[in-house]
RNA sequence: GCCCCUGUAGCUCAGUGGAUAGAGCGGCUGCCUUCUAAGCAGCGGGUCGCAGGUUCGAGUCCUGCCGGGGGCGCCA
């Protein structure tokens, strides 16, 4: 497909030359038309380059159609002039089996394949809740983010290597441990400690003989790993901010820092001159005391990041840690990187709702939604679709009725309902004995229902979607795209028979490839954003 | 005060600077004697927050204002 996008512009192109417009623009727009019955693709180049032609547009655009018309670009059947001065091309239906043909060819392995990344090693980091208790419900929206960005990139030719950051130590963990260990004694929740019931769940189930210091975290990373795990979400590496200060990491983060010469002592602390580095205001990195602060451990670990090979670090945050961004592009500048390979993605906030009614979440109050729970209710598909169906950028309101509930009518089962009724077509024929030729015998032209081509047209549209999707950092766009997909070949299965009574013998092979070339588009969309693709429903 | 995100149908949300702004849910109405009705089709529903500006052309870009969310810690 977008070889038919080349083929008319550089068509434009030598159609501007010819007519002596001067310059021609760099940028000949060529698009998809959103109005079919004026043609399939079409250009506004005539608007833009009206002026330098000395025409109005539409005279313009006359002449190009004109130009054009005289011999006719490959696929090209037929073009006109329309509004403004916009030229309209109406293409063969032959484009269309080209497409299916591809999909066919290239299979669910390589259709839709761009090689964006040429192998360039990224390491994408997402989650990263501080080990103090169990997701709640909102830490879902990250992680289904982050994996299915993952996915997209990976499908793009990035090398990608998926991170989770433990922040298993600081002041949070010692209030984690000192909550832990009371409720085993018996005494009070400590001053701002933490109050849930896993506090008292978690007590009762450690050892007498144990640790809470070291026992409670990791009694919480194993529950966050299960969490994510039932959301089919998993990574490569667990990377301990703890481990940093016994490997040597942290001592490495501040020499280096030292020598960039923005550091120095004040108040009994040590401060990292950020102003220098164009904040507002300088930063601590040594507490009072001589304990590393937040930003420090976080430095030494993207400086290890960056020591392990990656070229590209990807950090997925909440809107909440906004504050951190120019903080931490600041430090990794000091250590002598540069920032722009760090790539920091914010996510606007959940807010939970039941009964119409805010859910405010606050694991040291002790009331809130645990994701597990969720998943374990309406499983890892609809909670992934749920959160994957809106843009990062807006706020999102997770209606615990709602998705509960109504996980009946949740858009995912309309798309697994669309693979399921293929995988249907295709029991039928085995069980009614009707074969599928080799694509190469089978007659394509037989595909001209509307409902045909525009599946046809969504699919030949997969492969800028997943390209845009991943540039923007973007995989609701693949969502988007799933649901038209799953949309149109509902239009199709309704309209138009594979087999039976009243369809040819021809029909009905290309119409099997037809389907066959859905399923495909439809196991690469759900595959992209990790969502099972059932045979039956 | 400054910084980031956001405001589109009753609700939840899509919408690469292009022509007549879309989908799902909800409401009403049709469609199961051929492959799964978790489906299809139709009807109704909009000053794209407001005001300027840039452009041949603005829901989309710029500025200002208004509303919502988040941030500006020796918390993480």
């Amino acid at each position: 497909m977008p070889m038919i996008q080349d083929i008319l512009t550089s068509s434009l192109r030598g159609a501007l030359v010819a007519l002596g417009v001067d310059p021609v623009p760099d940028r000949i727009p060529v698009e998809r038309s959103n109005r079919p019955e004026l043609g399939d693709w079409s250009s506004s180049v005539a608007l833009a380059a009206a002026k330098a032609s000395g025409r109005k547009p539409r005279d313009l655009a006359d002449e190009l159609a004109a130009r054009l018309g005289a011999d006719p670009p490959a696929y090209v059947a037929e073009i006109t002039v329309a509004g403004p001065g916009f030229v309209n091309f109406r293409l063969h239906d032959r484009w269309l089996h080209d497409v299916l043909t591809e999909v066919i060819e290239q299979g669910e392995e390589g259709y839709a394949r761009y090689d964006l990344g040429h192998g360039e090693r990224v390491n994408v980091e997402f989650v990263s809740a501080n080990p103090t208790g169990p997701l709640h419900v909102g830490a879902g929206r990250w992680a289904v983010y982050g994996d299915a960005l993952c996915r997209i990139l990976e499908r793009c030719g990035y090398g990608v290597h998926r991170e989770y950051y433990v922040n298993d130590r600081g002041v949070q963990m010692g209030l984690l441990a000192a909550s832990v260990a009371a409720a085993k004694a018996g005494r009070p929740t400590p001053e701002d400690g933490y109050k849930g019931q896993y506090i008292s769940d978690w007590a009762a189930e450690m050892a007498d003989d144990a640790d809470p210091g070291a026992w409670a975290p990791q009694r919480a990373v194993a529950d966050i790993q299960g969490a994510l795990g039932a959301l089919n979400v998993t990574f490569d590496t667990w990377f301990s901010e703890k481990s940093m200060v016994e490997s040597g990491a942290i001592d490495a983060a501040l020499t280096d820092l030292r020598a960039s010469g923005l550091v120095y002592e004040s108040d009994g602390a040590t401060w990292l001159r950020t102003t220098d580095l164009g904040l507002a205001k300088d930063e601590v990195i040594l507490k009072t005391g001589g304990e590393p602060t937040y930003l420090l451990g976080d430095l030494a670990y993207h400086r290890d990041k960056f020591t392990r090979g990656f070229t590209r670090l990807i950090d997925i945050w909440g809107a909440d840690h906004h504050g951190h961004v120019a903080r931490l592009k600041a430090g990794v500048r000091a250590l002598g990187h540069d920032p722009d390979e760090l790539e920091i993605v914010l996510g606007q906030l959940v807010t939970v709702e039941r009964g119409g009614e805010v859910v405010r979440m606050g694991k040291r109050s002790g009331t809130f939604v645990e994701l597990a729970e969720v998943v374990e209710e309406v499983g890892p598909d609809v909670a992934r679709l749920t959160f994957l169906l809106q843009s990062i950028d807006t706020r999102q309101t997770f209606d615990l009725d709602a998705v509960v509930s109504k996980s009946m009518d949740n858009p995912v089962f309309y798309v697994q309902y669309a693979h399921a009724r293929i995988a249907s077509i295709g029991r039928v024929a085995g069980e009614r004995n009707v074969p599928r030729y080799p694509l190469e015998m089978v007659d394509l032209s037989e595909l001209t229902h509307p409902r045909e081509l525009d599946l046809l047209r969504s699919l030949g549209e997969l492969p800028e979607v997943v390209a845009d999707a991943c540039r923007t950092r973007a995989p609701h766009k693949v969502a988007t795209w799933v649901r038209e997909l799953a949309g149109r070949f509902h239009g199709f299965y309704h309209d138009c028979y594979v087999m039976g009574e009243g369809v040819s013998h021809e029909q009905t092979q290309a119409r099997l490839w037809l389907v066959e070339s859905t399923r495909i588009g439809l196991a690469i969309g759900l595959g992209l954003l990790g969502v099972s693709a059932p045979d039956s429903m």
